[in-house]
RNA sequence: GGGCGGUUAGCUCAGUUGGUUAGAGCGUUGCGUUGACAUCGCAAAGGUCGUAGGUUCGAGUCCUAUACCACCCA
């Protein structure tokens, strides 16, 4: 016998239980294909974690995506199937660099001080000392993966998946290097892909000036730009064809100003009208519609730039000046020699680093490239087939929209964290070797003198293989044949394009296969404003200290519960408190539960007896259990356990215990069963609820199982119980049996008497502790009554010595406030209590109610719904009408 | 410019084959400690479901248009 106290304590309970979970072995796959007895045939159930970056600090969006995937993975492995969850982190290129540098910094130092070697070592030791601390964190969530297949991007398996696939689609054909234009981030000095810029509506100026003709004749032609830097890498002017302004000036020079080059005016149909002068000023070098036209019109191509964003010799005087303070001085220099026209304000779309915000420049640069055009089509295809699904739906059509506009991807990054290209250059023959092993001769002239690409891949590279790098591919390993492909993906909808069309994409050329049959999105999480957290507007909720708070089952059940997928989601503290409070209750209904399993006595001769709110009770079970798995199978979990949730409290707690109270104290046999329905319903519900709140509902099953087996109630004795909640079977659909529907609706009208009754003893300030004496009048419900009366009388605060259930109503009705419930009259004596003038205008409220009511109904059924619509829904409303019609009989007669 | 989502109670949100008195939590008001729970109980107030049309016997739910907010793509 437990004693437990008051209050759940999640602290007690969440790092133990962990540990016995993981310890014990539980998050590992049943029918491991590692070892013996393995069956093929079975399918199992898996997810691979979208991998955290290593070096990064928990945030909502974590404890989002574990909860749902550690719902989903519960769920399954209690289902009994082979369930496999694989975690991990990502090195995160980028967002990792730029830690370590800035803790350089910090020592004064950067990075080519320190030489590429020397640097990796740093790295390497940062990721040591900080990344394991992600995954401690991800495991305070509850995470149930198994953490013995855990990977890391940058291991060796997973590198040798990467090299792979370059190899692959070189050797295809499908990767390629060249100059071309890309995104040229000043600050980090690397190229980004087109998905890492962002582009942000800004206030600018539009500059107009003259573009002077190179003949001498003094003529101009007047253009606009908001960048004037860029003139000096200007190539050409270029007009409509059809603009009579321009026309004759097409096929002249003009002279770029200050540097003095000749430049070609040409006409291209790009150019729009409308738009500033309507003559617009080419850069192929610095500019990717003007690159464009650039190669349209065969035009020469000039950089201007640095890699730090400072110009460089194309610039001529303004060699070595940052692109900002050039713009300003050689726009002083052109007013200085009359080129001037105006300057507009101008709201500009401004294309800024996805990472760290500063001002992307396009630019010419060679870089490595991979085509996309096949690869997207391939990857369509496979979602067409329906290999693929996504939650909720919506989600298809932007994935097939990026696939057709998709653009070649830029996949190298001058970066020194991440996966060097595995690419060699011969230093003697200029040979260019890709190879999967790291070559020692050039294979065509054979000398030693090798160096490879410095570059690294972009970290969304080695994410993409990620459904199956970590299984073992290209090893033809014993997890890769069995678990893969895998079962779900569950990610956020903003990394759609970064990661999960990747992965989709790479499955289908790598393996054949999509990884994963259904995509499940979920949204973006942000503050009870519905603004997005950041550090910058201090509204972030630290999970970790939400956690230590309110719990982790807390915070679990409030993100699944609170969000619908793909939905963002706005969330508060006050959400979160309100769920502690739920797993209060569940503690403390299992308390209850438990005390009265340790008190049932001896085991019954006779079958059991059950009274209406025990089959009552079992009744909206079954239907709660066969809801749930419903919702489970179409992706619906925060309805689901918003209707757990509810039976827990408003049925369960509210209703049953309530009633259950004085079948334990009637003692005997009444109390053993009702003992035995508390504890069975008990169980099952932890059951339901466990993957959601995980913690709460182990540590109380552990608790219930111990009382059923100490006081030999015979819960689950067919089955027997198993060694832990989070192994025990899940509540598959319960059979109705016919009887479940009459039961519901008496226990329905005994709750209807119950609530009318407390309702008029609130209205006349009747203190709960007063006993009433009231009198049920009905011609039709009397075995139902008589056999509720106690449940009444107790729940309604009544004195069963002087309630009545009778036929007729009493003669002396003085003193007495009157009730209809149904066909059910009720007559309360409130003796001194009662004003009769406030009880007059309280029935005829009542009354006022029931025939609006009435009228509703009565027109509804004369309308052509009486025929046209199905005739169940008809009756349901005829025998509506008729109840509240005898209702209002009733009220009338009272009324006098 | 194209697309997507949202607009439901004071606040934050549910509401999946259209079924006829629209739900929850928080907040508000009144009362309160019976064998679990004050992280609680009982009772109550509070919504013409953005707007305008349409389909239908019936629309928060489907269709069209429109306003506002947010996001994605160009």
């Amino acid at each position: 016998m437990t004693e437990l106290p008051k209050t759940y304590d999640f602290k007690e309970y969440e790092q133990k239980i962990y540990a016995d979970w993981e310890s014990k072995g539980y998050f590992g796959p049943t029918n491991d294909p590692n070892k013996p007895g393995h069956d093929p045939s079975i399918k199992p159930f898996v997810i691979v974690i979208p991998p955290p970056n290593v070096t990064g600090g928990l945030h909502l969006g974590h404890p989002l995506f574990v909860s749902t995937i550690d719902l989903m993975i519960r769920y399954h492995r209690m289902k009994g199937e082979p369930t496999l969850w694989v975690p991990g982190t990502d090195h995160a290129g980028i967002a990792t660099q730029l830690q370590v540098e800035k803790q350089l910094a910090k020592e004064g130092l950067t990075r080519t001080q320190l030489g590429r070697e020397a640097f990796e070592k740093r790295m390497w030791q940062w990721k040591e000392q900080y990344g394991g601390q992600i995954t401690h964190q991800i495991r305070r969530i509850g995470a149930s993966c198994d953490w013995d297949r855990e990977r890391f991007t940058l291991d060796e398996g997973l590198s040798r998946a990467v090299r792979e696939a370059f190899v692959r689609l070189y050797e295809k054909g499908l990767i390629y290097r060249g100059p071309r234009m890309i995104n040229w981030s000043p600050g980090l000095k690397t190229a980004v892909s087109d998905l890492e810029v962002e582009y942000s509506e800004e206030m600018g100026t539009l500059y107009y000036f003259k573009y002077p003709l190179a003949d001498g004749s003094g003529d101009f032609i007047p253009v606009a730009t908001t960048r004037p830097e860029t003139i000096l890498g200007d190539t050409a002017v270029a007009v409509h064809p059809e603009d009579p302004r321009y026309q004759r000036f097409v096929g002249k020079m003009v002279r770029v100003p200050v540097l003095g080059r000749e430049i070609p005016v040409v006409a291209d149909e790009y150019v729009e009208r409308e738009f500033g002068t309507g003559a617009l000023k080419i850069t192929p070098g610095h500019d990717p519609r003007d690159y464009e036209i650039g190669e349209r019109h065969h035009l020469a191509l000039i950089n201007i730039m640095n890699p730090d964003a400072t110009l460089n010799e194309n610039a001529g005087p303004y060699q070595g000046m940052d692109r900002y303070a050039a713009r300003k001085a050689l726009w002083e220099e052109m007013r200085a020699l009359g080129l001037v026209i105006k300057e507009e304000p101008y709201m500009m779309s401004v294309p800024r680093s996805q990472r760290g915000g500063e001002i992307v420049e396009p630019l010419v640069s060679t870089q490595w490239f991979v085509r996309m055009e096949t690869l997207a089509q391939n990857a369509k295809a496979a979602v067409e087939a329906g290999e693929v699904t996504f939650v909720p739906d919506r989600f298809i059509k932007v994935f097939h929209n990026w696939m057709d506009n998709i653009q070649d991807w830029c996949i190298s990054r001058q970066l020194w964290w991440g996966h060097r290209i595995p690419v060699w250059y011969c230093q003697d023959c200029g040979e260019v070797i890709v190879a999967r092993e790291t070559p020692e001769r050039c294979p065509k002239c054979g000398s030693a003198r090798l160096e490879q690409d410095p570059d690294v891949l972009d970290t969304w590279f080695s994410s993409g293989l990620w459904p199956f790098s970590t299984l073992g591919w290209p090893e033809e390993t014993l997890d890769y044949a069995y678990f893969y492909p895998t079962s779900v993906l569950v990610t956020a909808y903003d990394i759609l394009f970064f990661w999960v069309a990747r992965m989709i994409l790479d499955g289908v050329e790598f393996t054949g296969k999509a990884p994963f049959h259904t995509v499940y999105l979920h949204g973006i999480i942000r503050d009870e404003k519905g603004q997005k957290m950041s550090k910058t507007k201090n509204n972030a909720i630290d999970p970790l200290e939400v956690m230590d708070v309110m719990g982790t089952d807390a915070l679990r059940f409030t993100l699944l519960v609170g969000s619908t997928p793909g939905n963002d989601m706005n969330i508060s503290v006050k959400k979160v408190e309100a769920n502690r409070n739920f797993a209060n209750k569940i503690w403390n209904i299992g308390r209850f539960v438990i005390s009265a399993v340790d008190r049932a006595g001896q085991k019954p001769a006779e079958e059991p007896v059950w009274t209406l709110p025990d089959s009552w009770i079992w009744a909206r079970l079954k239907q709660v259990v066969n809801s749930v798995n419903a919702l489970f199978e179409n992706y619906q979990f925060g309805e689901a356990g918003k209707q757990v949730y509810e039976f827990f409290w408003s049925e369960f707690a509210d209703w049953y215990l309530e009633a259950s109270k004085r079948q334990l104290s009637e003692g005997g046999d009444r109390a053993y069963f009702t003992a035995y329905g508390l504890a069975r319903v008990l169980d099952v519900m932890l059951r339901l609820l466990h993957p959601f709140t995980p913690f709460v509902t182990e540590a109380l099953w552990g608790y219930l199982k111990q009382a059923c087996l100490d006081s030999g109630l015979p819960v689950n004795s067919r089955t027997g119980w198993e060694d832990a909640l989070i192994l025990a079977r899940w509540p598959e659909r319960m059979e109705m049996e016919g009887w479940e529907d009459e039961i519901i609706k008496d226990f329905n009208t005994t709750q209807e008497l119950i609530r009318a009754i407390r309702n008029l003893r609130s209205e006349y300030k009747i203190e709960p502790s007063r006993k009433l004496h009231a009198v049920f009048v009905t011609s039709k419900l009397q075995i139902l009554l008589e056999s509720q009366k106690l449940v009444l009388c107790d729940l309604a605060g009544l004195d069963p010595e002087l309630t009545e259930i009778r036929t007729d109503k009493p003669e002396d009705q003085s003193g007495m406030a009157g009730l209809v419930v149904e066909e059910v009259e009720v007559f309360v004596q409130l003796e001194d209590a009662k004003d009769d003038a406030a009880e007059e205008e309280r029935l005829r409220k009542e009354l006022a109610e029931l025939q609006s009511q009435i009228a509703r109904l009565e027109g509804l059924l004369a309308s052509p719904f009486a025929q046209k619509a199905p005739e169940k829904i008809v009756q349901a409303e005829r025998e509506k009408l008729e109840t509240y019609k005898v209702s209002a009989e009733k009220l009338r007669a009272r009324l006098g």
